[in-house]
RNA sequence: GCCUGGGUGGCGAAAUUGGUAGACGCGCCAGACUCAAACUCUGGUUCCCGCGAGGGAGUGUCGGUUCGAUCCCGACCCCAGGUACCA
């Protein structure tokens, strides 16, 4: 720094503007491909969403990024690191209704407001990069290549349930229904089935859930909640005819309902079959009965999120319906139950209450037949080896009984022999089942990309021409009511067919905005590529080296981005498989026991305490808090602590550099204090090569720093030479600290006579003869119980180590007189004397 | 409900995952400096008993494995995240 203004004391208003303007003017940051992809690193942190203000939560999610891509820059990697904007979202139509101001105008001022705060926490980002997610040259090839997978047959367009708010008119998120009621209206919200688009996500189910297997750098937890929710399992496909109805006149399409279930060896347990409250068979056994409709009407005040129609009461009625069972032809009810779900398989399940719980439950409510078909095998243990259906469901696979012919079969031999009878008779099949359904992309909000498609009364569904392209989202609106305000605008509604010229009207529903997130990683690596969405650059940076962001986005956002990776590969426009390859998945910061982005308010706001602190200060005090993917409540407390640090760092460099710049060490010259100096010093810089690079856990470093500067402020040179390791050691601690506080260690990295941007030094190496020890402290347990301590040479053997215990006085007396029967030594660590 | 995590001093945490529980920091207490306070510096700080040496208990609860368990196993309690339209 030419010209360094006065920093002897310790402002870091005045030395964080002077670092980072000097990062500002030699673009220190923006990054192209090096020859080599090993000389590279990608480094991304889940981008925002510009709600107006950083929280906590932000703050140490970029923080995090940042110290890993500082820290991949001091190990000699081109590292690329780059910011922008998830733009498109509910709370700016929110923002509209309640303040007057148009979605992109709000939106555009958070962004300003939000990249203003970020620069002032120092972040490393390559700003040439940078794009919102709502900028029309970003969402044109999204939807560009919407419409080429449409042409693949990976789009489709189908019902799907949506809440929806009877008074409002308008469709509700599930965050927008509070207890079942509309959170504007009050009213009780209904489920209604309105026509969405869909991905075929479906068809990638078994690579999604295969490739998690190679995913070696993402957590385990992760991986087996992605399994979960990918939910594989094998099953067979049961049809069961309908009976002839004496009243009801039963239409073909319904005349055979097919249920999938994982356990076929139940079959002849099956005492009832329950359909979903909008099959097709409960509307129209509903239409000659007034109660049923009435019950089928209750059971759909339910908001449609699993878990609330998971934890309600199991409701159901008889349809009067009967279904034909396919090995017995025994008649069999049909009941609609309000937890069998239209969306799941075909909306319909077999019931045996002898073995599935839920199903046990709901027969006892009401009066239904509980028939034993499984007992517990022979060789069965603990509860599996009892069975009392008076008290519960035997749900373990067992030995089958009263099931006829398949009598002692186990549940191998009576899976596949029920299966062949069913294939035999045509009334069954094998299948693969998984739990992930397709994926709707539809919404019915403004406030983002809009579906590119058109309805035309001659041609039906026509994909917009690409050379109409991007669809451009009208940004000078008024909110007048709840309904998005494309379906008042004609002009903008109307438009042509371009496959027969006529008139045609356009999608006004816009894109899920995890569409927008799902390969923002990949336009970041080629952010100007204009034919198509990505190029050449995206295939040499992806996959993205480690992805860093909250754990809250462990299944919908990552399995997305997961599956558009493939979907974007299989169109020739990457060459990888997986989109992340490490993942660091962050707890939660916590406001009052809640994660920051939905109840933090001011307390979550971090610009009182960058006026206060400073970014270095808040950084460290981030980074010191807890590890990375640990859950924590923030607090302001740590600040303070973390700011006097740098403050003594800082004083503590200064009063060395007061007598100069000392010559050059001579480390077999030192006094035993300097020479303790530097086994901390290289025990810390060791550790925190290893914390930073391997473990991840960033608050030991600070830790360590803290260890060493206190060394330093203990360490009473006595020469020259012992000022040289001082001042060393001052070096370390500036390297070490400088991923987390960058802008005080520039400073006094420049103090210390060293040259240039710290951000592009090299991480030294440490000594590891500084590291060794001539004496230890080794525990002497006796019985498990520590009784002494004592000091020994460091290779100490283990007769050596137990003579020296045995002499200690305490050991003796514990041992009372009593024989040792054994005795466990754990080098450097401990003597265990076994007596008795 | 289901899936995935977590629970250690007054507080945030550490213990490199079978070997000294509580490093480091916050807070608090005492002392130095000051007319005084703040800042800064020094010392103390898991709980209980003891003047002390030292002893006992202790990592959500209960049980197990082991010479030895915060760590492994079983059962349970509580908290958080996700649960497909918050992002």
């Amino acid at each position: 720094m030419t010209a360094s203004p006065d920093f002897s004391l310790y402002d870091p208003r005045a030395i964080e503007a002077a670092v980072q303007s000097q990062w500002q003017s030699e673009r220190a940051f923006e990054v192209t491909e090096p020859g080599a992809r090993e000389d590279a690193y990608y480094c991304l942190t889940m981008f925002p969403y510009p709600s107006g203000q950083l929280h906590m939560g932000h703050v140490r999610a970029y923080t995090l990024g940042d110290v890993i891509g500082r820290y991949q820059r001091l190990k000699g990697k081109q590292v690329l690191q780059p910011m922008g904007w998830d733009a498109f979202g509910l709370p700016a139509e929110n923002a509209a209704i309640k303040h007057g101001i148009p979605p992109a105008e709000w939106t555009r001022a958070n962004i300003a407001n939000m990249r203003g705060q970020m620069n002032a926490l120092g972040f490393a980002f390559d700003w040439s990069r940078e794009f919102a997610t709502c900028d029309p040259d970003y969402y044109r090839w999204e939807q560009w290549f919407f419409i080429q997978l449409y042409k693949k047959g990976l789009v489709y367009r189908k019902s799907s349930m949506v809440n929806w708010d009877p008074v409002d008119q308008t469709v509700l998120a599930n965050e927008q229904v509070i207890d079942g009621k509309g959170w504007r209206s009050g009213a009780p919200v209904e489920r209604r089935e309105l026509p969405q688009w869909n991905l075929k996500i479906t068809e990638y189910a078994q690579e999604l859930l295969s490739e998690l297997d190679e995913l070696e750098g993402w957590p385990e937890s992760v991986k087996s909640m992605q399994r979960n929710w990918i939910g594989r399992s094998e099953g067979v496909e049961i049809d069961f005819a309908v009976a002839e109805h004496d009243a009801l006149a039963i239409p073909a399409e319904q005349r055979t309902l097919t249920v999938y279930t994982t356990r076929p060896d139940t079959l002849l347990g099956a005492t009832y079959v329950a359909v979903a409250c909008e099959h097709p068979l409960a509307t129209l056994a509903a239409e000659g009965d007034e109660a049923l409709a009435q019950f089928i009407a209750e059971c759909k005040q339910v908001k449609a999120a699993e878990a609330d129609l998971a934890t309600m009461d199991k409701l159901g009625r008889a349809t009067g319906i009967e279904a034909i069972h396919p090995l017995t032809g025994q008649r069999l009810p049909i009941w609609v139950a309000n937890f069998v779900l239209m969306e799941y398989g075909s909306g319909a399940v077999m019931s045996v209450p002898g073995h599935d719980q839920r199903d046990w439950e709901f027969a006892r409510k009401y009066a239904l037949p509980i028939v034993q078909v499984i007992e517990p095998a022979p060789d069965a243990v603990g509860d599996d080896a009892h069975c009392d259906l008076e008290q519960a469901a035997y749900t373990a696979h067992g030995q089958l009984i009263n099931s006829g012919d398949y009598d002692g079969l186990d549940f191998g031999g009576a899976f596949d022999a029920i299966a062949d009878a069913l294939a035999g008779k045509q009334a069954g099949r094998r299948t693969v089942n998984y739990r992930l359904r397709d994926w709707g992309v539809s919404r019915q909000r403004y406030w983002g990309c809009p579906i590119p498609m058109l309805f035309c009364d001659a041609c039906g569904v026509v994909p917009v021409a690409e050379a109409d392209l991007p669809v451009e989202l009208p940004t000078e609106v008024t909110f007048e009511g709840v309904s998005s305000p494309l379906k008042a605008m004609p002009e903008w509604l109307q438009t042509t067919c371009p496959e027969c010229g006529g008139p045609a009207t356009r999608e006004t529903d816009t894109f899920d905005t995890f569409m927008e997130s799902s390969w923002y990683y990949a336009r970041f690596a080629s952010p100007n590529a204009n034919s198509p969405m990505v190029d050449e650059r995206a295939t040499f940076w992806t996959p993205v080296d480690t992805y860093v962001g909250g754990i809250e986005h462990a299944i919908l956002h990552l399995l997305y981005a997961r599956f558009y990776h493939k979907l974007m590969r299989d169109a020739g426009l990457l060459s990888s498989d997986e989109p992340f390859e490490r993942l660091l998945m962050l707890g939660m910061v916590l406001k009052d026991g809640k994660k920051m982005s939905k109840s933090a308010g001011d307390a979550g706001n971090p610009q009182k305490l960058l006026e206060k602190y400073g970014a270095d200060a808040v950084r460290t005090a981030m980074m010191f808090a807890a590890p990375p993917e640990q859950s924590f409540e923030w607090s302001e407390g740590g600040v303070d602590g973390q700011s006097r640090f740098l403050k003594r760092l800082h004083q503590v460099a200064q009063d060395h550099l007061a007598d100069g710049l000392p010559g050059p060490l001579d480390t077999s010259a030192l006094s035993p204090a300097a020479t303790e100096l530097r086994r901390v010093a290289h025990d810390a810089l060791a550790r925190a090569d290893d914390d930073f690079g391997r473990r991840r856990q960033f608050n030991t470093v600070v830790s360590r720093a803290h260890e060493l500067i206190n060394a330093v402020r203990g360490t009473t040179v006595a020469d020259d030479n012992d000022r040289a390791a001082v001042h060393e050691a001052l070096r370390i601690a500036v390297v070490i600290l400088s991923p987390i506080a960058p802008h005080l260690t520039q400073v006094l990295w420049e103090q210390l006579g060293e040259a240039g941007l710290l951000a592009y030094a090299r991480w030294p190496d440490h000594d590891p003869a500084a590291l060794v020890l001539e004496e230890t402290t080794l525990v002497v347990q006796v019985n498990g119980k520590v009784r002494a301590r004592i000091t020994v040479p460091s290779d100490v053997d283990q007769d050596a180590a137990q003579a020296a215990a045995l002499a200690d006085d305490n050991v003796q007396r514990f041992m009372d007189g009593k024989a040792l029967r054994k005795a466990i030594y754990v080098p450097g660590k401990l003597v265990n004397l076994v007596v008795g």
